[in-house]
DNA sequence: CTTTTTATTGAACATTCGTTCTATTATTCT
DNA sequence: AGAATAATAGAACGAATGTTCAATAAAAAG
């Protein structure tokens, strides 16, 4: 048989991850990720064929380690409108801290990538895709529970919250500072249709 | 004296502006831009120094043209409330139906270039900064109207409808159709506190 | 040991990039 | 007419781009 692979596949996607996500795809090179991932010009394409074959598995590779980091504070137990407010706060919280202004991986793919590239695209919209759903599933969470109001459409709702999220991570690119964002999520929440009682 | 200019210096901005809104600023060319402006290498760069400058001038052009376009919906007389809500439906229509998934210039470039060019993100910043101004002024209005409750603060209002729009429209790149796009604007107007009269 | 597969190493490929240059042509003012 | 400036035209620059390739070393299975 063959000599074992001695890197670390998801580690080398994780440091390919690392340089889209702070530079963008066209503006990394084939050098920046050599010097990146640490692996030889060869392996690399032996690996992944070309730059856009590492580019779309290390956008998987983001879906698939990043976001569900994120979408944990959404699932913990508890009230889940706590859970919805939670995670917008965490988001604020990131795109006013977040000192190398990456954002969100998804989403400057979403604008760099998408208009000219439909797998890019269709991929990014499926990742999205899966925030909504688990934005959406809290909601429903949340009305059945009595939390918010039996007016709130959680799909709608959903949608509308991972627009004020990309919103967020774009505008955070700018450096508003914490008040500016923090108003933007704030007013966001005030659209969810809370019930009197909480 | 000298040979004066040929070319409309605004109508070769208005060719580069669309050349950078259409691909962004690092896919397009200088060759793409002698294409698009018809005017001649040397020319370009004894008018604006470099593709950088170029591209700044560009930036401004839009600003000064393409934004002040939707912002007259904004300052259309009539209830201020109805200009907000036309606002968001003209913003929501242009996402929907742009085929080329342009988005907007100034998102474009916070997300491509803001991070990496202090002076591109000052002049995205103040761009934005404007039509989170008229926003605002339109809030005024309809809360000196009484056609929003007096909780609504103004300056904060205009910054979640800023974050809104910005993420209709990156997320207007992946066609992800009317009906969700929709629903995003439909329940960011659901934030504003309009009075039961209206 | 031999075979087989992989990683390593570094050179090299052809294109494209942004930029600069020289020369020529055209036009307006003195 | 002559000086001055700008546009035109196209060649050319070095650097960087993504990609391929050949040669060697290494390690596991037969």
């Amino acid at each position: 048989m063959a000599r074992p692979r001695e890197y670390h596949p998801g580690a080398v996607l994780d440091r390919a991850v690392e340089a889209f996500w702070a530079r963008g795809y066209r503006a990394t090179s084939v050098d920046d990720l050599v010097t990146a991932t640490g692996l030889h010009r060869g392996s690399l394409y032996a690996a992944f064929g070309d730059k856009r074959g590492l580019f779309l598995a290390a956008l998987d590779r983001y879906a698939a380690t990043v976001v569900p980091h994120w979408l944990a504070v959404l699932r913990r137990p508890g009230p889940a409108l706590e859970a919805v407010r939670g995670f917008l706060d965490m988001v604020t919280d990131y795109a006013a801290a977040d000192a190398r202004r990456r954002g969100c991986l998804l989403a400057n793919t979403a604008v760099e990538l998408a208009p000219s590239d439909a797998e890019v695209s269709r991929r990014v919209a499926a990742h999205l895709g899966r925030i909504e759903d688990a934005l959406a599933e809290a909601l429903v969470r949340a009305r059945t529970a009595g939390e918010i109001g039996p007016a709130a459409d959680p799909r709608a709702l959903a949608r509308f919250l991972l627009c004020t999220i990309e919103g967020l991570l774009v505008l955070g690119k700018l450096a508003p500072g914490r008040a500016a964002l923090g108003d933007m999520a704030a007013w966001a929440l005030a659209a969810v249709p809370v019930l009197e009682d909480n």
